[in-house]
DNA sequence: TGTATTTGATAGATAAAATCTATCAGTTTT
DNA sequence: AAAACTGATAGATTTTATCTATCAAATACA
């Protein structure tokens, strides 16, 4: 006995005949012809080992097995026209959940700026949002775990879309009675042998202030180190140190300035450049680059002076520091 | 760009692809060929107007449309997977409700002895019985509203089956101060003349009091009827009359017998039998000689001498009176 | 740095299934 | 008694699902 598990078809075609008890009838309202009906009815009966209906020429009547069936065999359908609306609506526009990951060092402080916007724009939409630190969160992008990352530059996985975003200065942070804090103009040999704080190892922000160090001829301390950007403020508020802080956090975080000083190093191009990432090959390419248009636009919008905006670049960029 | 709903099929295979993220080893689970698997999801995919995967060499990850859509997905299969569950235990054993259409005259009196001995054999069977006159309940029974009927006989609709049940005697009631109420053997002739009570037209005991009080010379009262068995009970006891009851109403229902004084009429065969019918074509008709049976063994063991069984016949009988 | 293995897609053939038309044999209606 | 209507059946045809064989790209391993 070969018990193949019914179709679609076949329970569309149950519920017919149960509504109208009558087989030409629920054929022409299925369009299909009465014999090809009555043939899937035998078919449905046979593969539940069921007599579902008691067909005479005098009319049809449902068995007692049909009856307990029949409500199921509604909740099958309903399920099933709930999938395809529901499968309708996500390929009218985008209604998904989109994974995006960050990087701590930059998400708090710019995602409150600009997810109202997209949210806004793509009213549907929704961002999951996960930090994490920039390494993991290319692997998991390329692994699937995200949707879309923001993080800085660079970036160097192939099969990736990077989209340079905006360039954002670093700032040197110091106490206000730092031997540097009085002097209106700050040059790259004031720094030589400075004492320099800086964030915990795996954020990629802990490189680009040891790069920068040995650039300015400063001295990384690494005895103690932030674990997080507000850590590192009032590490050198207590006088431990300067340090080079993200412009973006400073404007977000630093609200009493009289207790830091905030300087450029002038002469130096000091800042990182962030990017939207995604995988080439993700169907919502196409958002992604909207997404990415509508974060610079409210970046240049709302954010200036702080923030620079990238060049478009219509060719895919493999990113470059 | 032709809409097809998405396949059962299509749907296992979907989930299956989700759950190993490997169109090939999903393929063996699913003991289908790749490229079978390929193609379904990919008509899936056009059937959705929506990309469900992205497909690299080097792995296959969800959409979040997939992800969106998946819940949905298992839904349905789960539904699907409680129909056929249900369909399985239908096919094992009787486990749905029958609609039992009885005969008022009847059915309150000999139920409560005949269902608790159905229920204890067919535990998964359900019984809903709903009361009828007899001439309704036959083109019930035709018609698919009921399933099952315990009648009186006559039935003489064909394309049913009509299994005698057994013969239940009809007695002579009347108040203690009649006057043949100290009579120890009343005969025919104790009848002429006499007025009788009777129950509504619509019953067919109505019926069958008048074929009785005809053939003994009774004198039918008309103006006053019945609408139940207890009704005339309480009319006789007024002294409107007498009447006759069927026995095993009165096993059920009078417990005072100093008020009413029960009699047979000696000579006279006066008695009604009931069988259980349905139609020809049900496909539970062999449960319901079962419970015919069931109900022939109840019926002897607990309900006698009231009852005498009908002999068994293995010939379908077009009922006679 | 090659080599073998693994990935999903593709082409074409084949098998399975759903569907159609035409017809039949009973029922009910007129 | 005739006409209309019922669902079942037979056989042809179209559609769909599936298979085998193969490919090209990527990865894993030596």
């Amino acid at each position: 006995m070969k018990r193949r598990s019914p179709t679609i078809r076949q329970v569309q075609y149950f519920v017919s005949v149960v509504e109208t008890l009558n087989f030409r009838s629920a054929a022409a309202t299925l369009d299909v012809s009465q014999p090809t009906l009555s043939h899937q009815i035998a078919a449905l009966e046979e593969s539940f080992g069921l007599q579902l209906f008691e067909r005479s020429r005098a009319g049809t009547i449902m068995t007692a097995a049909a009856r307990e069936l029949l409500p199921g065999a509604r909740r099958l359908l309903e399920e099933l026209q709930g999938l395809c609306d529901q499968a309708e609506s996500l390929a009218l526009g985008p209604a998904a959940t989109y994974r995006l990951g960050v990087t701590p060092t930059l998400g708090p402080y710019l995602l409150p700026h600009v997810l109202p916007a997209v949210h806004k724009r793509y009213a549907a939409l929704k961002l999951y949002v996960r930090e994490d630190a920039p390494r993991n969160l290319e692997s998991a992008l390329v692994s699937g775990d995200h949707d879309l990352i923001l993080t800085p530059l660079p970036v160097d996985q192939p099969d990736l879309t990077v989209v340079p975003l905006f360039n954002e200065p670093v700032r040197l942070v110091m106490s206000s009675d730092h031997r540097l804090a009085e002097k209106s103009r700050i040059v790259r040999k004031d720094l030589a042998g400075e004492r320099v704080l800086t964030i915990e190892e795996h954020h990629h922000f802990h490189q680009q202030t040891q790069e920068l160090c040995a650039r300015l001829g400063a001295h990384l301390l690494r005895d103690y180190e932030g674990t997080s950007l507000d850590t590192l403020r009032q590490m050198v508020v207590m006088g431990m140190g300067v340090a080079f802080l993200p412009a973006l956090y400073i404007r977000s975080e630093i609200h009493r300035p009289q207790e830091l000083r905030i300087a450029r190093v002038h002469g130096e191009d000091i800042q990182r450049t962030h990017a939207l990432v995604w995988r080439k090959t993700s169907p919502a390419r196409s958002l992604f680059r909207e997404i990415a248009n509508e974060i610079r636009s409210v970046a240049a919008a709302t954010l200036s002076p702080e923030i620079k905006l990238v060049q478009t670049s219509r060719r895919k960029m493999i990113g470059s520091a």
